[in-house]
DNA sequence: CAAGATTGAGAGTTCAATCTTC
DNA sequence: GAAGATTGAACTCTCAATCTTG
């Protein structure tokens, strides 16, 4: 059990080197990935039920990519209460960039697993529930 | 990658669920397996290289469980730079609650595996280095 | 009163800079 | 100068409380 965390822990760092190089992290390119995925603006609240955390976290999130240029917070015209994140077109540019990077790590690691070990691989992890 | 991404995290909650039963961290934890395993006080120093952070992540850490009354800081009577954290009764206490608590955890996701996967998981876990 | 967002506090992490001691 | 520890700033995350609006 602890190699499995030490191993997916191992990939996450993958992952944050290689968003690392186009300047996003994780959790900003989870956000611009579902902005560009929606392809509209989606309220703070949305993105947070979508990325499974809770509002406070998406309001500072959103503060720093609001900061960075990526996104804008535009309000909401049916609910005055809400406001939606909007994608720039720097944003859109930098999310391309990264899916690119997640992409190579994701090649990688296909490569290193076999067929018979990808099979055994997805009945675990059915069972882990 | 995703899915093995994700159940790992889900391990990760079930772990931090456990160990918050008895008050504890995972980092917490960590620190004081570390202090009851070498039987004698370490440096903090010695600490941050065991668990493979930084020093400074080190001082906060210490700094909370010296609040907790799990540890306690010592001078190092030969190096005046240094200081070594010392577990405290209630320390080790909490560390065998802990333990049994990860031990439970351990159980459960060794019986959700058969033989079968369990090696293929081995194979994979050595091939992603 | 529910649901939107925000703020403040705290945990955990990193990095850069500093201070003391070797 | 190099190695101890610490501090301050930044990022990510959570929770509790608050404020506004439905």
């Amino acid at each position: 059990m602890m190699s499995l965390l030490h191993a997916a822990h191992a990939l996450e760092d993958k992952l944050d080197a290689a968003l690392g190089r186009v300047g996003l992290s994780a959790p900003k390119f989870s956000v611009l990935k579902e902005l560009v995925g929606a392809g509209d603006p989606l309220s703070l609240s949305e993105l947070a039920s979508r990325l499974a955390c809770v509002r406070s976290n998406m309001t500072q999130l959103v503060d720093r990519l609001e900061a960075d240029g990526l996104v804008r917070r535009v309000d909401c015209p049916t609910d005055r209460r809400s406001v939606k994140a909007e994608i720039t077109p720097e944003g859109a540019t930098r999310q391309a960039a990264g899916a690119s990077e997640v992409a190579k790590v994701e090649q990688e690691f296909r490569e290193s697993i076999s067929a018979i070990d990808r099979a055994a691989l997805n009945r675990m992890l059915a069972g882990l529930e």
